[in-house]
Order: structure tokens, then sequence, then C-alpha cells
DNA sequence: CTTGTGTTTTTCATATCGTGAAAAATGATT
DNA sequence: AATCATTTTTCACGATATGAAAAACACAAG
């Protein structure tokens, strides 16, 4: 299967940009605007607010509070629950929502990120996503240096020997999770690939305790992998980002480093895709 | 939107109830963010917009359209694309619009269906739930097969070209059918599609009387589609589960065997909702 | 390299319009 | 009825959103 890495492409029409658009043009901001979207994401989060409920925690008068809720109902952003007299998100939100979707492709948002990985921490970045029982790679960003891990875009691999698939594993429901083992035959690469059913078990309960997987040279001697799953708008795990590089560099105390620039990356992805990550539920 | 509620939700003090809950109650509407959400909506709707196309089709200043984008792209409402200087709908526009969803726990309950669903099936499983006459498809399981119906979480359909409409038309008690059928025009999308009165309450009647309804491409050549109804706690169908697939695969024959998967998708989604079938009654 | 063109930002002076305090309205509670 | 806890509305003020125009910018053409 090929998978479709398009780098920059497109039209390129570029006219009058500016210099830096980091965020420091954030001087531009309507700051009335801006208070009533953190109303409206504030609504969005609850189940149900009063008004006088939102004017305490948003710290604003609930006069000002009524007029941005009724200005947003009438676009159908909010909803008025005229039997409880509680407030909630509106159909419009989803509808003008989903209309994100048009445009998300998991690849393209994850190379940016898989960029900035790679940047950040000189390894390989990868990207994967599980198909029929096993982690298929997507996408890589890979690091200059010359000694790298290599394995191309389009490879398989099997769940239990990759810090992707350990990572996903590890953030399954528990059904799901032994439905999919129970296809598996453990099959062994290395004389440290898990092949134990249980000892899997203790490493994934491990994995979901710090938020992170490691293949330790599980799948190829001489290759460390540090990976953290990337969840979709239903909380679930989709996608797999990963670290990997050699022993000499990755060292098990270089692990403790690079783990939080995976896990911010992984984080960063799952927000790109308008995800929720498993504990925001 | 007949989504079932949790009556139970929270502190219920009512006090102070306005009269009319109308619209005319649209004058304290604050004007600049009813502009701003006008903007918003017209740039979820497009495909990459031009600053400058913006203010031309909104008949606003460049200056307060760059304002309001740059505002909103601050909260992930709106994102820039650099390379094509072009302005997306963005990813927190998604995650605030999916929170409708959780006003119901019966897209969350309905997850574990469809997947199952999916998995025994290997075609596409939807839920779909009627509101304001049309059927709004809320969530999906898609197959791995190339070949496959696709259609994105929040399109809307109208209800008789839809598996899930007729479904749902099919368990309505018949006040509100008729009261429903009203609104409709009975648009033609295929030569298949239903648009006469009468054949469509014979076809609900087959409906009734086999417990599922088929959409042989009456919406979309090429692609057929099995639904079942979903029944919340006052046997009232309020949700609707369907398989799509190419006719290739979704053949006349198939049909028979997988709507009896159909079925016990939507009777196990009936009982994960604490929702009881008609017949129970 | 210089000039020209179609963009997007920023500046700035102006009056619009959003704001909060407080009063009125409204329905539940006693 | 009277009281209370909310939610609307009113009102006067000044913060701030606004559009025009100028500046900054990228690219194409000369």
């Amino acid at each position: 299967m090929a998978i479709p890495d398009n780098p920059e492409s497109g039209p390129r029409r570029t006219r009058g940009r500016p210099r830096g658009w980091d965020d420091k043009t954030a001087q531009n901001t309507i700051k009335s605007l801006d208070r009533a979207m953190a109303v409206f994401d504030h609504v969005s989060r609850g189940s149900g607010l009063a008004l006088s409920t939102i004017a305490a925690e948003t710290q604003e008068s609930p006069a000002t509070i009524y007029r941005i809720l009724v200005t947003l109902a009438g676009r159908g952003l909010v909803e008025f629950d005229a039997e409880a007299q509680l407030w909630h998100i509106g159909p419009h939100a989803f509808t003008i929502g989903t209309r994100f979707l048009r445009r998300t492709s998991l690849v393209d948002r994850a190379r940016p990120v898989l960029r900035r990985l790679m940047e950040a921490t000189g390894e390989t970045a990868n990207l994967g996503v599980e198909r029929e029982g096993a982690i298929l790679f997507v996408s890589q960003v890979e690091t200059h240096a010359s000694i790298r891990a290599f394995f191309p875009p389009g490879t398989l691999s099997p769940m239990h020997v990759s810090g992707i698939g350990k990572a996903l594993l590890a953030a399954m429901p528990q059904d799901r999770l032994e439905r999919l083992l129970a296809g598996q035959d453990f099959a062994s690469f290395t004389e440290h690939t898990i092949t134990d059913r249980d000892r899997l078990a203790d490493e994934l309960r491990r994995i979901r305790a710090r938020g992170y997987a490691v293949d330790d040279e599980e799948r190829n001697l001489g290759m460390r992998c540090i990976a953290a799953p990337v969840f979709d708008m239903n909380a679930e795990a989709v996608a797999g980002v990963s670290l990997s590089g050699p022993t000499s560099r990755v060292t098990p105390d270089a692990v403790v480093g690079l783990s939080g620039e995976v896990i911010a990356a992984a984080e960063a992805l799952t927000r790109a895709i308008g995800g929720v990550a498993r504990r925001e539920v």
C-alpha cells in the first residue's frame, strides 16, 4: 500500500504574507469576541449551565453573559432548555464543527507534529495506526543522524513488539483488547520480545500508569522506541506517535526526558485532529 | 430533535423565567458578536477562503475580518494555512461541536455496538437520529474495505431516502408520521427514490412487518443500506442503526443475513440506553 | 534591479456599541 | 401574600470596535 505523503504542494499564490505568524500577532484580537468565545467554550463543556453559574465561573457580569448567550442562541450555537432553565451547546455548533472533518487527514496533520518532534529530539519520529491487528507505519520524519532507525512507511509490525502497538493496546477498552489479542501469536523477534500474555498485561498496566510505551529492543536489537497514543473525537486511540533510535543515544536515562516530548507531540496531534484525550471525557 | 435527555441532571432551581422565549428577545443580541459568528459560519462552509474573499462575501471591512479571524484563530476555532494563505475551520470548532453529542449518552453507548456490527459484517455501521425532519448521522464505524460507503458524521439526509429515516418513520405513531411528512417534498436522488406518498406508505408497512428497512440505491446509486430502529424508555424510536455498503457486496441475497445483525445491534443499543422495543410495551 | 500590482497588516481618530450597576420582572417557595 | 433567587431590561458612560487609509509585503513583470 502506498502511503500518500504529499509534502508541500498545491496553490502557492502567496502575497503580502507577514513575517512572524507565531502568536505575537495576538495583539490584534478583539477583546469582547474573545471573551464571548470563552463563554461559548465554557457552555459547551458543561452539561446544562445556569446563567448565574456561567457568570460566576467566567467572572463576567450576568448581563453580559445574557446578551452573549442570546446572540449565540440566535445562530443555534447554544440552546436554552426552557424547562430546566439551563444553557446547552446547540445543534448548529455540531453542524459547523463537523465541517472540520472534510479536510482532516491524520497523515497531513501529523507532518508538522512529527517534524517538530524530530527537531526537538534529533531522532526519527513515526506515525502508526492499527490495521487488522497489526501496526501500520504510515508516516515518518527521519533524523539527520547517520546512525538511525530504519523501517520505511508501509511497514507492518505486530502490536506486541512495537511501541505504538503497545501504547494503543494500553489505551483500549478491555473487551476490544481481548478480542484483538485472541488473534495474536506473540511471535518472538529478539530475546527481549514479550511473548507471554501475563507479562504483556503487566506491561500494559505500567504503560497506562506513566502515559507512554517503550519498545526496548523487542523488535530489533539495538533499537529503542518511545510511543504515546493519539485519540479521536470519541476518545478512542486511533494512532500512535513514536520516536525511534539506536540504544546508544536513546539510553534508559534519556528515555525519561524524551518521553515528555513524545507525549506532548501525541497530545498536539490529538488536538489537531479534534480528538479528546481519554481523561478529558 | 428527540434525543433522550437524562432527566436527573443537576440543579433544577427554576426561577425568574421570562415569558416569551420565541425570538422577540432578539433585540438584546450583541451586534459585533453576531457578525463575527456570521463570519465563523461562513469560513466553516468554505473550504479554504482568502481574507479578501471573506471580506467581500460578508460585506465587511478587511480590517474587521482580519481581527475576527485572528481572534477566532487564537482559540483554534479557525485556522490559517500559511502555505496557501487561506482560512479554514479549526480543530477546536470540531471539539466544541461534538460536545453537542454528549448531551445524550446515546452516542457513547452506540460506539461498541457499532464497532461490533462492523466487525461482524465487514461493512460500515452508522448511527442516525431525527432532527428537524431529516436524519442526522451522528456516529459511524467504518469498514476497512477499500470500497466503502462514505458520508461523514454530521451529514443530513431527508428521511424518505435513508434507511434509518424509513425505519424511524415506520416505527412512528401515525399522527407524528403525518406531521413529519407534511413538511417533506420527497426530493428525488436516483431513479429508485420513492417519491410517491402511497408507495412510501406501502414501504413502511413492509418495514414494520419485517423489522428492518432497506435503502436500495434510493439515495446513492451503487449503495445499499439496511437499518433498524432504536427505542428509548418510552418505546419511541429515537435513533436508527444502519449498515451501508456497495451493492456488489450487499446483494439482495446478503441482505437477509445482514438484517439479522442490524436488528440485533439495534436491539442491543435499545437495551444499552434503557429503552424498550415497541412490542414489549 | 526596479517598478507595479494585489494582497494583508497596522495605525489612528471617531463615535459606535458593548458594558456593568442597578432596577424591574418573573416564577418558585414559604 | 410576601419573600427570595434568579433572569431581563434599562440607562449613562467610556472602553473599544470600526473603517479609511497608509504601510508592509510577496510576487510578477519590465
